[in-house]
DNA sequence: ATCACCTGTGGGAGCGCTCCCACAGTACCT
DNA sequence: AGGTACTGTGGGAGCGCTCCCACAGGTGAT
């Protein structure tokens, strides 16, 4: 028993050397089995086991970090203050995706707000200190220095949304212009003409794209685009008031409305109400997002529907990809992916 | 220059030592001055304060982790699924306040959901693994493994909530007793004398607390408790449906209502509303929680306001506290202390 | 002058892993 | 027989810190 008894701070977690006396093997072939090597035979592997399980071995992470050069934590920065993360379901269904990919990885997930100065220089810190192996970057902002500082340093990240011109990371979104495309080519194939579009903020690169759709769904059926009946929103339910008010006096004759988010179309609903039009029959509507709010509308609203968990499972494929490419071949002039997903219209009452 | 480059990953990042041999002094003292050590000399602290700036030198967290045995983060573990994290303003205004007192420490914090039996198996594993110095514990239920892992392991940790019988956790609640109390009398300084109490859950700690608070305060002013104006509830619009329908067929002389939930309340005041009770006029309502739904209600309720976000910050003193006493006198066999915050009533046209 | 005791400082000895080289053992060709 | 190759294994050499002992040099009491 008392070999040199210097280590025993007593009640110690038992470590690699302790669980290799147990078993009768050398370190290395701990660390084989703990790491599943396949380079070990069975017998050894079923030793190590049994004295692993018997010790409770659990491996020190911070040893592990310290000689692999690697956390096995990744991040998932919200550049925004949390309030904004909590209304907005936009950012719990990006979660619940990644949870449930992250679910059979070794991989810890921390959630980072950075929406303050400060929490913005904790965070440059942070990554600087590489403390994770890579980083997910949920809703970018046109001019935001994060993702330029993540290229910096090399740390493997994946942003949602559109990629913006500048930067050189691995992105995921959505197909806005499909999206927008398939909600007039649903408005034209019920019979409307008189088509009418409130867009989004047009310095979000998606807005800007779901006008694209609207524009190209008219043009390629044949229809005259006409400009008067776009007019621009802000993604808000006040921003749908006064769009819907002015396409009202402007374009008494229009009998739909294609809205750039579901806050909108209840803006525009209401405004419509007012007017004496009924929906569908007079005017039929259609929002973007498919919220809980388009469920729960009167009538309910027809949407388009971003597949955003399924954008939340697909950033962490591809950001696992490239934490474990990394080492083999680092950035071998390949063009970094930027996946797209369908939308999917959901049909309801409204149109 | 070249010395013996044995090491040199080229662009790889400086390390304590290179910071050292920049500054012209020894390994040690760059550590001194890197963790705020008092005895070192100014001008070898501007020396080595310059080197850093330099090298652009950030300690690596692996190698400090491994040799000081601890982490310098943080978990703040919700026993809940996610959904319900985002569900409920609790969570995050217990974030927020988390934050607000984290932001000046060098702890990190991480967010980690264990609502499902895998998320359980995963958290176990981590806690084993001591990835965390302490750990902060919101909503735990009655029956819940949780603490006694987490003394078992000798992590420090806060709990939010009643401490239930058993565990010897430290634990940051706020005073459901005189919440109730204050709500009952303000009603009953208002003159109303037939006050009926739609309970919570009851199996939860503070609820019965709730109904204690009642009791007592009415009591004590003189009033006999008639338990017919007692309803158990469950904290959900649904069960203040029922509780309220129930309480009107009983006791329909009843002039006033406490809900143990804001929920609850909008519940009650629906059937109230059909039944045509007028609201405070021939009944007044007070609920508990004063969260939104208590601002935006018609007439806008009279509520008992928790300090949700103090309780995050309070928690986080208390576990910095713990974690930093650890080292020096562990457990000395003083009670874990029990901190309960005052609530406040806020008073609106519903009462 | 001697001792005691401060303050500042350097650097050895780990912390518990992973990586990788070395080597025994076996297998299958020449 | 000798070579070549592969499998399984042991263990040395770090990874970049913190902790702590040693020690130089100063200061003040005896």
């Amino acid at each position: 028993m008392a070999t040199h008894g210097t280590r025993g701070r007593s009640g110690g977690r038992p470590t690699l050397e302790e669980v290799a006396a147990r078993a009768g093997v050398g370190r290395g072939t701990v660390s084989r089995v703990i790491n599943g090597s396949p380079r070990v035979s069975d017998a050894t592997r079923a030793a190590v086991e049994a004295a692993v399980a018997e010790l409770g071995y659990v491996p020190n992470t911070a040893a592990r970090a310290l000689a692999a050069n690697r956390t096995d934590a990744i991040a998932l920065v919200v550049p925004e203050p949390e309030t904004r993360f909590f209304a907005e379901p936009y950012f719990s269904d990006i979660l619940k995706g990644v949870g449930a990919e992250l679910a059979d990885t070794e991989m810890q997930l921390l959630l980072i707000f950075a929406g303050s100065d400060k929490e913005r220089r904790r965070l440059a810190q942070y990554l600087a200190a590489h403390r994770v192996d890579g980083v997910l970057l949920v809703s970018v902002h046109a001019d935001d220095p994060l993702p330029d500082l993540l290229s910096q340093l090399e740390i493997p990240a994946v942003i949602s949304g559109p990629r913006s011109a500048a930067e050189s990371l691995t992105s995921v979104d959505s197909d806005n212009y499909g999206g927008a495309r398939s909600a007039v080519e649903h408005l034209m194939s019920r019979g409307r003409t008189r088509i009418a579009h409130i867009t989004g903020r047009l310095d979000v690169y998606g807005a800007q794209r779901r006008v694209d759709g609207y524009r190209d769904a008219l043009r390629d059926a044949g229809h005259p685009v006409d400009d008067l009946l776009i007019e621009p929103g802000d993604f808000t339910e006040e921003g749908g008031h006064r769009a819907m008010r002015s396409l009202l006096s402007r374009c008494p004759d229009l009998d739909a409305v294609f809205a750039a988010s579901d806050v909108t179309a209840a803006g525009a609903r209401q405004v419509l109400r007012e007017a004496g039009r009924r929906i569908p029959d007079d005017v039929a509507l259609v929002g973007y997002d498919d919220s809980a709010i388009a469920r729960h509308m009167d009538p309910p609203l027809t949407s388009v529907r971003q597949p955003i968990e399924e954008m939340g499972r697909r950033m962490i494929d591809l950001l696992l990809t490239e934490i474990a490419d990394r080492r083999p071949a680092m950035s071998r002039g390949l063009e970094r992916p930027q996946m797209v997903l369908a939308t999917e219209l959901v049909t309801r009452a409204s149109s």
